[in-house]
DNA sequence: GCGAGAATGTATGCGCTGTCAACATACCGC
DNA sequence: GCGGTATGTTGACAGCGCATACATTCTCGC
């Protein structure tokens, strides 16, 4: 037997090998070539699991959506129920902590230049990660999720903590003196997500 | 003599053809097989004038900064000296205006894995750039423009903009019913840039 | 149990990409 | 005017995503 002509299970196994990659490398410039040989199977194999390159980065996008999500509730869960703004921030910092453990997988969810915007799973796994941040800001300003200030309140957070996220990954920050270099938390505390305009 | 051998001026010629492009697609996937064709002159002409495909990407991006700022220049200028804060959300408004009238120059500017961190004309550009959002920081706060407290106040405010035009540019808005979705001053005016903490 | 068809793999090849090496042409200072 | 240098051209190479055609294995109804 030795080497079985089917593989068995592919397709995870793609995905955890493009994983294993953006992992290691901090930039990210998959090759179905390279992924296949990693897996020991033939480059077009995979194309019996991904229609296209970009279906599978698609499916890595989402699920980098769904660690990403899994991770500010498990922040806001360890900050307890102290207030709704301590969870906030700890959301936050989980959101931006994320961005720079894993700055491939980011950039990739990210940076696709639009590309991604049709796809289902992805759109529907980014709007549960923006949902739960809609949630905790209404749960500060004790008002529905649906209001539209909220919905406002939960955009403001998310820019402010993607830029953040954003700028450090790129290294836009990273010449600054340590002194002016700010925590997430002294730049989330910036921001007024009250409704005291 | 109806075509010369030497072109002239390639390289400008060759960046004004990849900004061209960049304008139209509003998708980055410049080729110099493309840009040369466009210009009329063989591939590899183009290393006589760039080291490589990202030297010239870099000097794009760098240019896009200048341009950036000019803008918010531009911007902070028209909004006159009515007060040190109109100007702050004149500028932030400009940079987010950037964002969405140059999608593919803006994300190339951002977007490219951190590979050109090395790039000494890019970081002088964007460092120009984060300078003139450090100033206007600084007259708020009237505080000098080295002061750490201005700095971090200037890097949460940069960090919102850039959040902001990435998650528009990205489309993670634009499934938002219009009603919720705010405006750059909404979002910026929930920043709290002075010292009172 | 076995044979048909679906599922999953391989082989070959196409057009595209960035880049290198070798050669051709035009310009410019002596 | 002549030589060196700047700036072009041609040709080739490896790697890429992807399409087509073919091979193997699994699965399931009879």
């Amino acid at each position: 037997m030795s080497k079985p002509y089917h593989h068995g299970n592919l397709k995870e196994a793609l995905l955890q090998a493009a994983r294993a990659r953006l992992a290691e490398t901090a930039e990210a410039d998959l090759s179905l070539r390279d992924l296949a040989a990693r897996v020991g199977v033939s480059v077009n194999a995979t194309y019996r699991h991904f229609a296209s390159k970009d279906a599978m980065l698609m499916e890595l996008a989402a699920g980098g959506f769904d660690a990403l999500r899994a991770d500010m509730l498990d922040a806001m869960a360890a900050a307890g129920a102290v207030s709704a703004v301590s969870r906030l921030n700890a959301a936050g910092e989980a959101y931006v902590a994320f961005a720079n453990r894993e700055p491939a997988l980011f950039r990739l969810m990210f940076g696709r230049g639009g590309r991604f915007k049709s796809d289902e799973r992805l759109s529907e796994a980014a709007s549960a990660t923006f949902l739960t941040l809609v949630e905790v800001v209404a749960s500060v300003r004790s008002q529905p999720p649906d209001s539209p200030d909220v919905i406002k309140a939960a955009i403001a957070s998310w820019s402010v903590v993607h830029g953040l996220a954003i700028l450090g990954l790129e290294g836009y920050l990273q010449k600054l003196p340590a002194a002016h270099r700010p925590s997430t938390r002294e730049v989330v505390a910036r921001l007024d997500v009250s409704d005291g305009e």
